[in-house]
RNA sequence: GGGCCGUUAGCUCAAUUGGUAGAGCUGCGGACUUUUAAUCCGUAGGUUCUGGGUUCGAGCCCCAGGCGGCCCA
């Protein structure tokens, strides 16, 4: 936007340039005090008969947003770049901490040294300056600067254009304060990044809202919420080495995809240009890593991101992260003992421990084996009475009513099972527990259990409560398959719009053959809930909100 | 989709029955060479989410909407 004073149009007057020279030189602040502390504009209007600029969208800033903007601008007046390309930094705040862990108080150790920091706190006195540096880490080190080592401009430069929340570079002596500060003692400072934005107060929360919005400001102010990303990028990278160390491949299968599969969900649709039409974004990579096994990767796996167009609350989000792993000649059984290690092992990684202290302070004991549930078993001790896959809907419908719930009348069999099972059993569920053999018509990429008719080799895994993980012997018969699929195209062409489409690709490689296999779905979000109690907004970094 | 609660200074929050919108931190000016959320003195900072209505007078009451949270389906 043009203003006088930098904008041709608008040449320089005497008022105004006053004014630069006053904000340029640090000599004249007693004497630019009045001008400077008041709410008008620091760039007078002319008064001629040229047209006055438009009104800059700048003079309706909050006072201190402008403060911040002149003093930015004043320094490169004064030919300082408030953003310099580079500074010469020596050690990290971590490295020096480390190097001089145990002095004694008011010690000079010798060591010059350049270092960087966001200022964090300011206690500025009449000739000794104290600010707190702090780092990405949340490392923090005592900056000193005094009037005998830095001279009278640099101290006076110092406390009129340092704001909390500004990058600087502080060069000068290792030292301990006399108080046992670990500290260094300037004698060169220079600013690396004014910040024109007010950090919120450090002492207090931000509200729950604030910190989602605006994560950054989040991850400026408090610990946890740094602690927060590296524990997830831990849990990432243990789960990695685990699959590394088994064996597995990782692949990226498609996002954009032009069938949605493999889940149960609605999809969030999107279009392409070049090919005119439109595309999907991916529910699931499982269709995809199917291929991959029928095609010889008989170990393989993925971590990124799903998308379902459905809403969010504290377990779901529309876009979340999703380990997929298949395994060709595994089992629902042998994968849920997988299943169980590469959460142990994330929680041994990431933590040094199986048993996790969750972010309300209580433990939580992922060690060990893990109860196993049947679905129908667990539901009939629950409920008093057996139920099995033979059950009639209309018993079931009745039980349903007997403990409270009021079902969908069109839901058959096997989501009333689940329905009543999730009620009864699943809500009360505390400690890592495998559910396992689902009613078929629930699990159509399931195949049928070896020996038990009317159920499916599907595992669900639940902690703390809610479904981490689901885990199956893969249905491989293409003919059966194509059956099942052929039958939920049906059901999404009847108007359920959670129904998959008709794949045909997919069946083609099925038909060259996929190996017995198993494949497990597990949620990164929910694993991370899982191991720190957090809810699955503050496991992910920048979770959609609506605009402002 | 329904119900309830919230929305006030840069941030966190007050504001009696409807009667001049306040505090702390932050900012600005001043003092201070060993501070630790420094301290002391002074001072500035507001479209009370938006739009309508009632009233002599609305942050507060009414209506509609936005955003957020919680509970329910």
């Amino acid at each position: 936007m043009a203003r006088p004073g930098n904008d041709p149009r608008y040449p320089l007057t005497s008022a105004n340039i006053s004014a630069t020279l006053l904000r340029a030189h640090p000599r004249f602040h007693s004497a630019d005090t009045r001008s400077r502390g008041s709410r008008r504009s620091p760039y007078p209007l002319r008064v001629t008969d040229t047209p006055v600029p438009p009104p800059s969208p700048e003079d309706d800033l909050p006072e201190q947003m402008r403060v911040r903007r002149e003093k930015r601008e004043r320094l490169l007046a004064a030919g300082t770049d408030p953003y310099p390309v580079e500074v010469s930094r020596t050690h990290t705040l971590a490295e020096i901490r480390a190097a001089h862990s145990d002095l004694e108080a008011d010690t000079a150790t010798g060591e010059i040294v350049g270092v960087t920091g966001r200022v964090m706190f300011v206690r500025n006195s009449g000739k000794l300056c104290f600010a707190t540096l702090r780092e990405g880490d949340g490392t923090e080190l005592q900056a000193m600067l005094s009037l005998n080592k830095v001279g009278e401009e640099a101290l006076s430069a110092w406390k009129t254009d340092v704001d909390l929340g500004d990058h600087v570079f502080i060069h000068g002596e290792v030292i301990t304060s006399k108080r046992g500060e670990l500290s260094v003692l300037a004698d060169e400072w220079r600013m690396t990044a004014k910040s024109l934005r007010p950090l919120p107060v450090a002492h207090k929360e931000l509200a729950e809202e604030t910190r989602i919005r605006q994560r950054y400001v989040d991850l400026i102010v408090r610990q946890r919420a740094r602690d927060i990303v590296r524990t997830r990028a831990g849990v990432v990278r243990a789960l990695r080495d685990s699959f590394h160390g088994r064996g597995f491949i990782e692949v990226e299968t498609p996002m954009l995809q032009t069938l949605h599969g493999g889940a149960a969900a609605r999809p969030f649709t999107t279009r392409s240009n070049a090919f005119d039409m439109d595309l999907y974004l991916r529910i699931a990579p499982e269709l995809y890593l199917k291929r991959c096994v029928v095609g010889g990767l008989e170990k393989v796996f993925e971590i990124n991101r799903n998308f379902r167009n459905e809403g969010s609350d504290s377990t779901h989000s529309p876009e979340f992260a999703m380990l997929e792993y298949y395994e060709a000649y595994a089992t629902y059984d042998t994968n849920a003992a997988m299943t169980r290690e590469l959460v142990q092992e994330a929680a041994d990684a990431v933590f040094g421990s199986q048993v996790v202290t969750l972010t309300d302070g209580t433990e939580y004991d992922l060690s060990g084996e893990w109860t196993t549930l049947p679905m129908y078993e667990s539901l009939s001790d629950a409920l008093g009475e057996e139920v099995t896959p033979d059950t009639g809907v209309e018993l079931l419908r009745k039980h349903a009513h007997a403990n409270g719930l009021e079902p969908d009348p069109k839901l058959g069999h096997g989501k009333l099972v689940e329905e009543l099972w999730e009620h009864l059993v699943g809500d009360h569920l505390t400690a890592p527990t495998f559910v396992r053999d689902f009613p078929v018509e629930t699990s159509p990429l399931t195949r049928q259990h070896r020996s038990r008719p009317g159920v499916a080799e599907k595992w669900d895994l639940y902690v703390r409560g809610f479904e981490l993980a689901t885990g199956y012997s893969e249905l491989v018969d293409p003919v059966v398959e194509r059956q099942r699929l052929t039958e939920q195209a049906r059901l999404g062409a009847a108007g359920d719009d959670e129904a998959m489409q008709l794949d045909e690709d997919f069946l083609r490689a099925l038909e060259y053959g996929m190996p017995p296999s198993g494949g497990v779905g597990m949620g990164v979000d929910r694993l991370l809930m899982a191991l720190t109690g957090l809810g699955i907004r503050e496991t992910i970094l920048f979770p959609l909100v609506r605009p402002e």
